[in-house]
DNA sequence: CAAGATTGAGAGTTCAATCTTC
DNA sequence: GAAGATTGAACTCTCAATCTTG
């Protein structure tokens, strides 16, 4: 699982200048926001942000060590970005970077066992306000948002 | 009109790990992240980023100077962004900070004209988009996003 | 020359600590 | 002391440039 919307971003959702209009989009955008929020303090209990859990959560999913390219891949941002979560992670003990004997240019990172449990913290978390989020949301609003959201793409 | 919601965040949108409820979430997360960059997009066409068009927008909306404190109450951030915000805004000369001779502790963000110009051409990016948005999600499932919305504030 | 990773600079955000003013 | 603003440190992210390896 990948969860890169889960940054702090709160800037553009207060009032709206335009017009009637606007409140569509910004309305959307405040509650992803209001969303994002509360996936943040989950993983927060857990000792992890939104993009460490995510990076975790590859490792486990892959079962073996990811090139940081590959993750970059995964979720969706730049290599660049990698190279200093990776470094974050690592200065933590959450992950270590191993060097790939086939190809040398490649970096590796593999999750460790403290690494393995936070995950494991992380996913909880996220099971529980899964569950909450299911119970608030009907199934019908359910298909409108996957309307929704197949619009917007 | 206000717009937080548009910063670059993608690190919480790619794979489901846990299981299918996930998926509501992240792609509701993932869905959003996609219009913020669009909101983004559009709003880069008029030499401006989301934080920056929410400040000139705010004081383009009070019709007035407004205090840091007040602007990052209005944007839901913390002071200290909006220190920070306002000096990046003062170099492009779009605002500039005036003292406040009844309350010497204040310090106001004045709109110039440039930052006037630049508001409107932003605030035209956007409402081309909302024309755009509109037109690809009928109103019945705007009626579903709002519920949406509500439920999950 | 391509691809993988890193570095440096900059935007945006938060928090904690500080300074001035009330 | 409390409120307004600022500063410094940290995190997340992007882009452009560089280095190593293929």
């Amino acid at each position: 699982m990948n969860d890169s919307a889960v940054a702090t971003e709160n800037t553009l959702t207060s009032a709206s200048p335009a017009g009637p209009t606007d409140q569509s989009i910004f309305a959307l955008l405040g509650a992803a926001h209001a969303l994002e929020a509360r996936v943040e303090d989950a993983l927060g209990r857990a000792g992890l942000s939104g993009p460490k859990y995510a990076v975790l959560n590859e490792l486990v999913a892959a079962g073996k060590p990811l090139s940081l390219s590959e993750l970059a891949g995964k979720l969706s941002c730049v290599k660049s970005n990698m190279t200093q979560l990776v470094d974050r992670l690592e200065t933590e003990g959450l992950v270590r970077r191993v060097s790939c004997p086939g190809d040398r240019r490649l970096v590796k990172a593999e999750i460790t066992d403290a690494g393995g449990e936070r995950q494991r913290d992380g996913a909880t978390e996220i099971a529980r306000l899964h569950v909450e989020f299911a119970a608030k949301v009907g199934a019908e609003d359910r298909a409108a948002l996957e309307r929704l959201l197949s619009a917007l793409q």
